[in-house]
DNA sequence: TTGTACGCGTTATCAT
DNA sequence: ATGATAACGCGTACAA
């Protein structure tokens, strides 16, 4: 159609005598206005109700002030907690942030870049380290700066910040053996669909394996709802015959609280009878009269150490590639106390 | 810069030999093509890794697929529930969505709007019912396509979808009065700072009024994290000289659930010494020995719902300005069930 | 069916 | 310090 959107740099020109040039120098605050038009061009821009046109700014620019945000999911706090530590970082340093969810679907994320390419967006964040070498080998051909953030490895596309997965759960893993635990499970989603929570599992089943303990025992449940894929993917596990497991790992904190109270509610003493350990050290934590053993992660901080790279990354600057946040692990009531050496 | 982006409409139409209308005709799908050139100008644009500027085409047609959606939080399930239901519609319809979040403050989402607007946005999305009369006017005189959910009223600034939430809050003290609760207590977040939870709270206050009920002894804490805000709120409230309520009703409920566990830790028997009541719904209610009796909100469907609202609205259809689902009040085990009549 | 001319609002470049 | 002109990539209107 070619309509007219509004108040834009020529009527302000027109209004003031001037030529659109020293109007739009004058707004963006480059040097070659004299301090008195500028002034006369803001007072004039704010009368007349100016708003800038993005997109006639990224046309003519051939960039944007966009940062396009990749999460699989928004629930269970975690990715929110990661985008509350970004959002001040971008924010504050003028961008725009576009989140979409692909579900922990590798395809729409792709479908989801090429979108953020179309907007000529100023950087991307993706979930993970774990992607296609097509989808690597695009990011870095258009030489967009990328962020992946919760997991780290040391080739990222550009930069990544995040934890080590596999030596959280080799960790955990250690801890639960120095308990005296050696039959393992393990409640999670059905493998592949969190990279993450697979190398958890490696690590753990590492460690116990160097223990000599059972082998893991492994229940998949397909479920969105956290709590409840915990609840249910336990009473599977121990409908099992033959599966006697002495602790049981989680996903994360919330599949851990569903298979707690899964666990009382078929009678078994926590941690007597049956050990129970999370991840991430989510706040329900903070409430539960047990608190679940977990490694707590920096999901704030990741947020606002990873905005801080790519804001510099996208400014040109060069940032170590590879940043590894510490975690801490939290021996909470529902596993027994490491054995005294 | 004025610097070039990639291949664009020009690249393919001289690979072809055709003018640039052609291409475009060929490639938006629009009539005035013979199916030979079409099939040819997909093809070689496939094969030149053509991509749409959507910055130029927002700028010539005046418009976008963005639809910006303003939620205050996505902690705790509930505005990510409401998204979900939401995406799938938008993008079926080839809408891009994006996301900001406001941290309640009325500020940022009027300054949300203004930025919106400057993308040339096909449509918003607004948390709740209650703006100010600025940003109602200007959303009205920009006749940008508006939807508002989570709450309802009757002169919505276009169209709204949600629940009734004063209404939902008279049902449940209802209940509890049945129940023979007299002296009620709520714990929630400071005044004005969700509006949805003050509208609740005040239908409880008018049920409880009618029934001869002690006053209401309200706990507000001022905490992101919600189980523990639940929790420290009520430990607040117990803490109080004076306060000897008979049931505590909360914000949502994670809070419910946080409440519930200080009543435990206290050594207060629930329901027999003190009766719980959330809201929402949520999933952790289902793994829970004792569910919390609360009101079940429809979050999905009313995000399904009032994408498709705004999908009608943007095409230029008429529809109900104002949809209120029903909620389902769930009679748990943390409140004594109501005297038999 | 296909092509030409121009505009969308802004910025870059080169002049004055 | 300020202005004229062209360009960013695409779409509309109208002509051929």
């Amino acid at each position: 159609m070619s309509r007219k959107t509004g108040v834009g740099i020529k009527e302000i020109g027109a209004a003031l005598g001037l030529s659109m040039m020293s109007v739009s120098r004058a707004l963006r605050g480059v040097e070659g206005v004299s301090d008195e038009t500028r002034a006369a061009v803001v007072k004039a821009a704010k009368r007349l109700g100016y708003r800038p046109n993005r997109n006639a700014r990224s046309l003519a620019t051939a960039h944007s002030t966009l940062i396009g945000i990749s999460l699989p999911t928004l629930f269970s706090d975690v990715f929110p907690e990661i985008l509350d530590g970004m959002r001040a970082t971008f924010d504050h340093a003028g961008f725009d942030t576009v989140i979409d969810t692909t579900d922990y679907d590798p395809a729409r994320e792709a479908a989801w870049v090429e979108r953020m390419l179309d907007w000529n967006a100023a950087g991307v964040v993706l979930s993970g380290v774990d992607h296609s070498d097509a989808l690597r080998r695009r990011l870095r051909e258009v030489r967009i700066p990328t962020l992946e953030i919760w997991d780290v490895r040391d080739d990222p596309i550009d930069v990544c910040v995040g934890v080590d997965h596999q030596a959280a759960g080799m960790r955990l893993g250690t801890h639960l053996v120095a308990a005296g635990y050696r039959a393992p499970a393990f409640v999670g989603v059905p493998e592949g669909r969190d990279p993450r929570a697979d190398k958890r599992l490696a690590g753990l089943c590492a460690v116990f394996r160097v223990a000599g303990a059972a082998d893991m025992v492994v229940e998949r449940v397909d479920r969105r709802a956290a709590f409840e894929a915990g609840w249910t993917g336990t009473q599977r596990l121990l409908d099992r015959t033959g599966a006697r497991p002495d602790v049981i790992c989680y996903l994360n904190d919330h599949l851990a609280f569903g298979g707690f109270s899964a666990c009382t509610q078929r009678g078994l003493a926590v941690p007597d009878e049956i050990g129970i350990a999370g991840f991430n050290g989510l706040e329900i934590n903070g409430v539960l009269g047990r608190p679940i053993t977990t490694i707590i992660t920096p999901r704030k901080k990741m947020g606002a150490d990873g905005a801080r790279a790519l804001v510099a990354r996208i400014k040109g600057a060069r940032v170590e590639p590879c940043m590894a946040l510490p975690t801490e692990l939290l021996a909470g009531g529902t596993t027994r106390p490491p054995a005294p050496v």
